[in-house]
DNA sequence: CATTTTTATTGGATCGATTCAAATTTCCGC
DNA sequence: GCGGAAATTTGAATCGATCCAATAAAAATG
């Protein structure tokens, strides 16, 4: 046998099994992606050198050039790998769009990177048809660099002003203001705020001024939501705390620190998202402060987790799952149009708010 | 500008550049690939008329086929793909291979079908340079699939006695042993056991002979470390109810119920997965009976998640991360050998065993 | 200024398949 | 046994890059 030794030397290509079963490399494609058109006895015959050879069939690189199309869509993020795991969120979003993929049959091809330069060649360089992006802090870099690819690709945050890029996020502001009612409706009146960032690498109180500004417009609508409706109930909003902080423990606990560092403690404090409302649980239950009867804390996503802490967390729900679902279906059926679609949120009351305490 | 009716025909590929340009097609290729071999003022040149054009980089399609290379791993697996970010096991163990590959720029590539077929061609298909295998039940299916690709890969069990194929997995013997011998320790006598199955497409109560001829070791070994240490404890193992299940949710009840519809109901239960675990946790607390006052309960795993229950779970911990970490290094440094390393596990003891209750 | 050395550029070969129009073979009916 | 339709097979072209030996141009040397 020469097989074992040639094996040994060089992959078999499908040329080398057509020149040993004595067929046109054509002929030889075919009894692999096209049997029905072979006759039978070459079809068997092929097949039978292949095996002999030890091919491993026709190699997908190969093929992939030829088609055009991989059949795969990227996810990319500017977080390591290992938040598509860890992170809830991102979970439930890949939950959505895995089922996409399944239903069609495509693959996932997860990209990212810790520093900027292999980003760019991950990005360039990822087998993919479209990219889906999860943009949270430095997310614009992330779109310009997948921009470049000229493949289809959608944001999974309306925060960005371009209107050129589809995108799929939820009504913030409607958000912001189920939150704010909610609330203001169990009697609260003094709030803080617990705010994504406005922009890029900032931390700490923001001021109006800074609210206008605001690079991300998400973080800017949820705030107009919770203003808008405060106002309503004759709050006087310029007088809320608003930290805006990593959606991470460390600095959401500073952010917490210096909230109650000031002179009177509020109530009831708005996070934008469930992990820092979480962490905000925690961090107050940690120094007795009992949630909800010292403070209500409202969260932001309806992630599973937080149906299971404790106090379950009242949130306001995004469709998750049906974001990730669309935006797979985006990429997969793309027609070269840009999208931008909005979904609704939810409250979702559960026990981390409740009346002020009297007095 | 002409670029633009061009741009909407047919992507622009880099002999389209080179030829605009006035260059041949490796200056152009060298242009973005190693620019540094070019003169300055032809690279600049070449750029410009790149980005005039609106080129969009070389497509890693075609330098794929060249460069052989994917720089990607591809993880497989007989679940859909969400099974990736819902399960725990899963989600650690990719944590674990997120690392390896973040370290190294390694992309990681999900793969996966509910069917046969698709499984069949998406494991053909995968543009990956090798593959980490999980396997669960129809597992075996699954490796000869991608044996047939040739290329490098890694299956996480040893549950297989095929010594060819390089594999991660645990010592299942010392692992049974730790949790049989904890519980024996606390007094237990009456012992059941939730299994995982021993070979595929069954679940129900099992034979000795079934367990002499399981095709699923790893099944075969925990139930020997079981049964070797309570015979030690002078417990006439013969005796023992041992359900295989599926492990998941129905089939896990099932088994619950099979085992205390019998006669004398057992104290304590040894499971095969922490998944299992839980949901018998579950299952007995919504009967009235208590853990681990009335019933003391052993997972096997060592998931996060088995942490945050209540009561928090005494399990058998592998090292899951560390396993993921492996799995992709074998893929990513593959010098042609075969592997089979076993690692070692570790009993944590929680709230969900206690002293078998007196009397 | 001729000659050697260094630096840039060229263009053909290659990676591993698929596709399709044209050529060939087989099959039928008469 | 022949003409024409149907079924197979062929082989060149293509997908989009990279590589590399050969060549050309520029710089250094005597």
């Amino acid at each position: 046998m020469t097989s074992a030794i040639e094996g040994q030397a060089r992959p078999i290509r499908l040329a080398d099994i057509a020149k040993a079963a004595g067929v046109s490399h054509g002929t030889a494609s075919n009894v692999f992606s096209r049997p029905e058109v072979v006759r039978q006895e070459v079809r068997e015959r092929v097949k039978a050198v292949a095996e002999a050879m030890g091919y491993a069939g026709p190699d997908p690189k190969g093929r992939l050039l030829r088609a055009g199309k991989v059949n795969a869509i990227g996810v990319g993020t500017t977080e390591p790998l290992s938040y598509f795991f860890e992170d809830p969120f991102a979970r439930v979003m890949m939950a959505g769009i895995s089922e996409a993929c399944d239903a069609t049959g495509a693959g996932i091809a997860l990209v990212s990177a810790a520093n900027q330069e292999k980003l760019a060649w991950n990005i360039q360089s990822a087998l993919v048809d479209g990219f889906i992006l999860f943009c949270i802090e430095g997310g614009s870099r992330l779109v310009e660099l997948t921009r470049e690819r000229r493949l289809p690709f959608v944001a999974l945050e309306l925060g960005f002003h371009d209107e050129t890029i589809s995108a799929i996020g939820v009504d913030n502001i409607a958000g912001g203001r189920l939150a704010a009612r909610h609330l203001a409706e169990l009697g609260h009146r003094r709030f803080a705020v617990l705010s994504l960032t406005l922009g890029e690498d900032r931390t700490g109180f923001v001021t109006p001024e800074m609210v206008r500004s605001a690079v991300y417009t998400g973080t800017r609508d949820r705030l107009a939501g919770y203003f808008e409706e405060l106002s309503r109930f004759g709050i006087d909003t310029a007088k809320i705390p608003v930290y805006e902080t990593e959606n991470e423990e460390k600095s959401t606990r500073a952010g917490l620190e210096a909230i109650f560092a000031k002179g009177e403690p509020p109530t009831a404090i708005l996070t934008m998202s469930d992990r820092m409302a979480l962490i905000a649980i925690e961090w107050l239950t940690g120094r007795g402060v009992k949630v909800p009867q010292d403070v209500s804390i409202v969260g932001f996503d309806g992630v599973p987790d937080g149906a299971l802490c404790t106090p379950p967390l009242t949130t306001i729900a995004q469709p998750i799952t049906e974001i990730g679902r669309r935006a797979a279906r985006m990429i997969l059926d793309h027609d070269g149009t840009v999208r931008r679609e909005t979904m609704g949120v939810e409250l979702i009351v559960r026990a981390s708010t409740g009346p002020v305490r009297k007095g």
